[in-house]
DNA sequence: AAAGGTTTTTAGAATCATTCTAATATTAAC
DNA sequence: GTTAATATTAGAATGATTCTAAAAACCTTT
């Protein structure tokens, strides 16, 4: 593992966010200031095909990267945060259902989250 | 509702294939050959705003359009293809965990599809 | 530690999907 | 049938991502 691919590793599974290639990009360029988006580019893509970390694509807007413990995600709908939840796991059932040609499932739930509805309810109520 | 709105709609709800925009237009411009791709846009926007259709997007495809009825998706990891399955419904449940903002959820499988399987399958024993 | 070979990084161009803008055409309302 | 509103067109612009070719860094083997 090079450096770059140890950093970039780090900075997704130890961030509390799910950041996307501009973020980590702008993370790494803090300490080492020379290197450029390519190379954020090629490491996730080699540390998601290794299967090392997850890639999480939402409608409308640029992929985010996360851990690979279990675990689903809330989808706000309105600014498009992303939240960590932990749903009962369906690998065993859908398995069954879908053969012996199933990998994995990805699931997400879109909904309004508390800061949108805070500022929705202010315009629209109070 | 506009010409080009009812035809796009009707094309995406007819299809037994999970289409794009690409695809919607080269079936459309068979029929008006003056259609251009930003109608094309604006129209399925439009319509998917209006919550008519469905918006499947998969991390480094295009995204694919497709009909509301309750249904989820199997995805094949090899060559993109989309099907649809009807796993157990999970809104109840996940309203429950999620709370009073919960909107809808999505559910894709990963797996080999019997087409690449089979492939693979000629490659690596056969 | 120099030479050779492989892998990674860089810089910047290229690509693909999608959106935007401004002008034109179509439709609906009066 | 004129006005106002909305939709469509053409093409430029944007954003995210990939590609390409050259330079740099990293191993190995001497």
């Amino acid at each position: 593992m090079t450096k770059y691919e140890v950093e970039i590793y780090n900075i997704i599974t130890t961030s509390t966010e799910h950041l996307t290639v501009e973020q980590i990009y702008t993370e790494l360029k803090g300490r080492y200031p020379k290197v450029v988006m390519a190379t954020v580019y090629n490491n996730v893509n080699k540390l998601w095909k290794a299967g090392m970390i997850r890639k999480i694509s939402v409608e409308n807007m640029p992929d985010r990267y996360d851990r690979t413990t279990r675990h689903d995600h809330l989808v706000c709908q309105k600014c498009g945060k992303l939240a960590d939840i932990t749903f009962e796991d369906l690998t065993a059932s859908l398995r069954r259902q879908t053969g012996s040609g199933f990998l994995y499932y990805d699931l997400k739930v879109f909904y309004v989250c508390p800061e949108c509805r805070d500022r929705e309810g202010k315009r629209r109520h109070t």
